[in-house]
DNA sequence: ATTATCTATAGATCTATAGATAATGC
DNA sequence: ATTATCTATAGATCTATAGATAATGC
């Protein structure tokens, strides 16, 4: 299931040399990154992401058309991370009555690895011009999508209660936010609960419908 | 359970009648919560503001010592609407096994109703003075208590059954969190549910658990 | 000659305030 | 006299670009 080759190769630049745009675009990414998560991307200027980048504002605008372009930059290179993540640590998941603990666990590993970044799509989405907004929610419904596949699937063999396509949509909608819920709380959520437990509370509430074994094994936790 | 006199009253003016303070305040916050909207916050202007409430902006910074002040009383007010319409939602609620179906109902209509301003606080939060941010997560969390009081009843009467605080707690974080993803992923919700359906699903998901009766009604509708 | 980079700045805003004016109440 | 409002603008940025300079390869 698929090479993403970013989809930022439709950006123009003036530059010939593509190997010299892929790499000085990395460098703004890189730059980029962390001076939105520090500052946000109204309050961080180009010229500190030229500073920080290792070149001039000049040049940066070489690479660029405008400042919502390295804002797009920098949420593609986010879902393009998230999304090798996430499909590299569900590679290590076994088929079975577990599969969909192991994949809620992997996933909810790499959202709380990638929280900072995750937080940042939530908050800058908006500053997008439409076109680009429109892509990167595209982005959010791919990753779902990925959920969507594996309930499928897990429900053909039997190693989940029948459900319609709705609900299954739906359910797979819910890891990806209960995930992401983990980034945007935090603040609160982290002082209460280990990553850890958290995965193990969620797990037990995600499948406690699915499986439909009764309400005895609430205390118990599944692994780990 | 409370009088919420918004915290807004802490920011300072340089006008002495209250009344008109208020007032004035007022015209502010809808004003400013319109254009917020509609262009997000750092794309409005003071002088915006100002036109759309109706006066100066010299007048407007009587009011107000900064523009950040503004996006702190549209947040609160955010939560002071919510929390209201919230309140006014239970008070509709009966005792009983069905209590928590209802809960999740009502609350959910009030995030549907509510779809704009609740994004609002997600992509502009970050905006806030560190002090401010604080009072408006706080807010968040007194939510998300009613929540957790409603859950932590309901066990107590048997309507649901026993679990530990922290997942009566969490539970009652993903009701909140649930209700806000109707309102941030609504670009894709709204086309392949409407929001009874959206209410219906999420209901079963979010009871399956709780209950503990099985996998067999899994087509079925609650209620409506 | 061509490509990449830099410096310097035009041009466009935007927030916040100072100081003038109008309205209100004694 | 006091309170509220308005106009005009100081002061501070910030994005994006034009035109000059340096590096590269023939």
């Amino acid at each position: 299931m698929s090479h993403h080759s970013s989809n930022a190769k439709e950006i123009p630049t003036q530059i010939k040399n593509p190997d010299l745009v892929e790499r000085r675009r990395r460098q703004i990414v890189d730059a980029s990154v962390q001076l939105f998560i520090e500052k946000g991307f109204h309050k961080t200027t180009t010229r500190q992401i030229a500073k920080a980048a290792g070149f001039s504002i000049g040049s940066l605008y070489e690479y660029v058309a405008s400042k919502e372009d390295i804002l797009y930059l920098v949420c593609d290179a986010i879902h393009e991370e998230m999304e090798l993540g996430v499909e590299e640590a569900l590679s290590r998941v076994n088929e079975g009555r577990d599969a969909l603990a192991e994949v809620i666990r992997e996933y909810f590993h790499v959202c709380h690895r990638m929280a900072d970044h995750i937080l940042l799509i939530y908050q800058e989405t908006q500053s997008l011009p439409e076109q680009w907004r429109k892509k990167v929610l595209e982005n959010e419904i791919r990753m779902t999508g990925i959920f969507v596949g594996i309930l499928a699937r897990l429900a053909g063999t039997g190693d989940l209660p029948q459900m319609s396509s709705r609900s299954v949509e739906l359910m797979a909608h819910n890891i990806s936010v209960l995930g992401h819920m983990w980034t945007f709380r935090r603040w609160f959520l982290a002082r209460h609960y280990s990553i850890d437990e958290y995965i193990r509370l969620q797990t037990e509430v995600i499948l406690g419908q699915m499986r439909g074994n009764g309400a005895g094994r609430f205390e118990e936790a599944d692994e780990e």
